[in-house]
Formats: structure tokens, C-alpha cells, sequence
DNA sequence: ATAATGTTTCAGTATTTCTTGAAAACAAGG
DNA sequence: CCTTGTTTTCAAGAAATACTGAAACATTAT
């Protein structure tokens, strides 16, 4: 009888490939539903939970993916600054490893989904409210829909604008400085 | 010369729509880069900057969608519950209007995604770690591979843990409530 | 130089998601 | 129970999105 030791380590190896693999499917599942594509959502959770440094090819083979996906989803991923390259001294080849701080990931994606996307819808909204004010428009803002519409739009713009100060304090604090939010809204609300 | 009033009026009207447009148009655009289609959003944001009650057959029109997309869409948003069914007396046709409170919406896609998404990710989280842990890989459980692996998986766990709780607290507060969420927030991050 | 190794790009293809339109179901009124 | 006006459903088609694979491009070693 071989040592339990060295009888479970081939076992061992395949339950953490196991294990790594659902959660990488998960991760991918929940990207989708929230507007990132399965295969980058995908690449950051295995190298997430992997821990350690892989290159393309780790990527590729592990995934099932071609080259170029691996390439350019691997490029897209650095660009939101959740991963990082990594060269390996004496290595040709690129490795790529994730942030390790949840915190600071989520603070990433949520500065740059900020930028993106809520500066914009902000600036429309503000834009919109222009053309219904009473220089644009004189004595006819106050019909009735006019002054509805423009209800609305003050109702949206007071939401998004605290949501995105909300942000920007997530954002603006970096690391350790972001568990503290969490504390704080915790502790402030139970 | 008509009064300026009188002879404003369409011209207000236009403008009126053309603002609503706007906003709309953006609306949806946002809606798609967070996993949310882009007709559904639109006529969320019609019902919405709008703020009176509409048919199918307005939004049909003002959108330019088909009868089955927008018969689809109003029950998909009435599931949500971001929007109403409203049976005007003596009208055999539905009308819908959207919730008012901007605060009281998000609350609500809050919860519903949080049922739906995070949920199931937390549980599947669990689930890998329970596959590593000693008691079902006893002492492999102590390779290095495996343990990275089991850190990252417990800093996740820990991260959705804390935002399951803040959304919890954003949902568990009805309307005004919601209000404090954020003032408490600003407050204690200023 | 040139070979060897590795990365990026992108046109074409595959897949997924969304939309339409017409038929079926439904509901109210006569 | 039929007519009429309305909503729902769903198969087929259209549009959007993602993926592949091979060629072009880089970088380093020889």
C-alpha cells in the first residue's frame, strides 16, 4: 500500500482542477448577466483563483479558447488594470497574473464602468434638462408634461448624483482604505 | 402676430420629445453595457421621463417596435416591478406608468439581480472551498497550489459576503430609507 | 542577417441574442 | 355565443456579438 499521502496527491490535483473549474463557470455566467463577456470573465477567474502567474498558452489550453481570443482578452483585462503582466527573468514568454485584492479589482471596474458609462448618462441628462428650461423654452416650460419630464429628470440626476459620489469614494480610496467602506456602511446601517 | 405662447407651444412639444429622445436613446445604451436589452430600458425610460401612464400602442409607436417585442418587454418590466398595469375605468386597453421613485427602482433591479447573480455565485463559492478543505482532501489539502487556491476563493467569499450585506441593507430600507443609505454613506466617507 | 519563438491583428464564420409578425388566446359587450 | 378589440405567444429571420485561425508583426538568440 503506497503512503495516503502520495496515493491522494493525483486525486488531489484533479479536485483542485475541479473545484477551479466551477467557479470558473460561475464567474463567466455572472459576467455575462452583467454586460462582460464570458470568455474575459473567464480568464480573469482562473487566474484569480489560480494565484499564481500563467501565460497564453496556460490560458488557452485551460479554456479551451484560440490564440487570438486568449490574446486579445488577456490585452482587455490589463487595460482595466485587473491584471498585470509578468516578465519572467530569462523567460521570452509573457505571464500574466491577476490583482490579488478583491477590493482593489472591484474599485478598478467600478472606476472605469463610472467613466464609461455613468459620466455620460449624467451629462445627458443634464443636457436634456437644459432644453426644457424656461431660457430655452420662455413661458411654455410650464405646461404641464413639460414640467413632469423635467420632475423626472431632477429625480434621476439627484440619484445618479450621489450614486456617483458613491463611487467616487469607493474608487478614491485605494486598498486598505476600501474595506473601511464597507466597515463604515456595515456599522452605520445595522 | 400670434401670442408667443400660443405660438411656442408646438415648438415646446417638439422640443419635449426631442429631450425625452435623448435621454432615452441614452438609457438604453447604458441598459446594454450592464447586461439589460436595450428596448426594455428604452421604454423604461419612456415611462419614466414621461411620468403619465402610456399604452402599448404609444410606446409601440414612439419607440418603433413591433407589438410582440413591446407586449414582452412591458411584462418583463412589470416582473421586475419597476413598472405598473393601470386599467383606466371604462378603457378596455392597459395602460402602464413606472414607479416615480428613482430611489425605490434601483432598490428594486438591486434585489433582483442580487437574487438572481450574486446569490448563486456565494453558494458556488462555498462549494469550491468545501471541495478543498481537509476534511475532503485531508493532508493534500495542505499543497501549496491548493492553498493559493483556497485564499483567493476565501478573499471572494469575503468580499461578496460584506456587498451582499450592503445590498441587503439598500433593499431591506424601503423608499425614504434608502435616502439614509446614502446619506450615511457620504457622511461617513466625506 | 536569419532563425526561432512568441504576440497581435483581423476577415470570415459561428453563436447568441433580439425582433418581428402573424396566429392563437383572451375578455368584454352585445 | 358571436363580434370586436386587445394581448400573448412563438417560430422564423435579422442583428449583434464573440471566436477562430492564419498571416503579419515583433523580439531575441545564434
Amino acid at each position: 500500500m503506497t503512503t495516503p499521502v502520495l496515493s491522494k496527491a493525483p486525486d488531489a490535483e484533479r479536485q483542485l482542477r475541479e473545484a477551479q473549474d466551477l467557479f470558473i463557470r460561475r464567474w463567466g455566467e455572472m459576467g455575462q448577466t452583467w454586460g462582460i463577456n464570458r470568455t474575459m470573465a473567464e480568464i480573469h477567474a482562473l487566474l484569480y483563483v489560480a494565484g499564481q502567474a500563467l501565460c497564453t498558452d496556460d490560458v488557452m489550453e485551460r479554456l479551451n479558447i484560440s490564440r487570438g481570443n486568449a490574446s486579445m482578452s488577456l490585452r482587455s483585462l490589463c487595460d482595466w488594470g485587473i491584471i498585470r503582466h509578468l516578465h519572467k527573468r530569462g523567460q521570452r514568454r509573457e505571464y500574466f497574473e491577476s490583482l490579488s485584492d478583491v477590493w482593489e479589482i472591484f474599485s478598478l471596474i467600478a472606476a472605469e464602468r463610472k467613466r464609461r458609462e455613468m459620466d455620460p448618462v449624467l451629462q445627458t441628462i443634464r443636457q436634456c434638462q437644459a432644453m426644457l428650461d424656461e431660457s430655452s423654452l420662455g413661458k411654455a416650460a410650464r405646461l404641464e408634461a413639460v414640467v413632469l419630464t423635467r420632475q423626472r429628470l431632477a429625480g434621476m440626476e439627484s440619484f445618479m448624483g450621489v450614486t456617483n459620489r458613491i463611487f467616487q469614494q469607493f474608487i478614491g480610496n485605494a486598498q486598505s482604505g476600501l474595506t473601511r467602506v464597507a466597515k463604515v456602511l456595515l456599522k452605520a446601517l445595522a
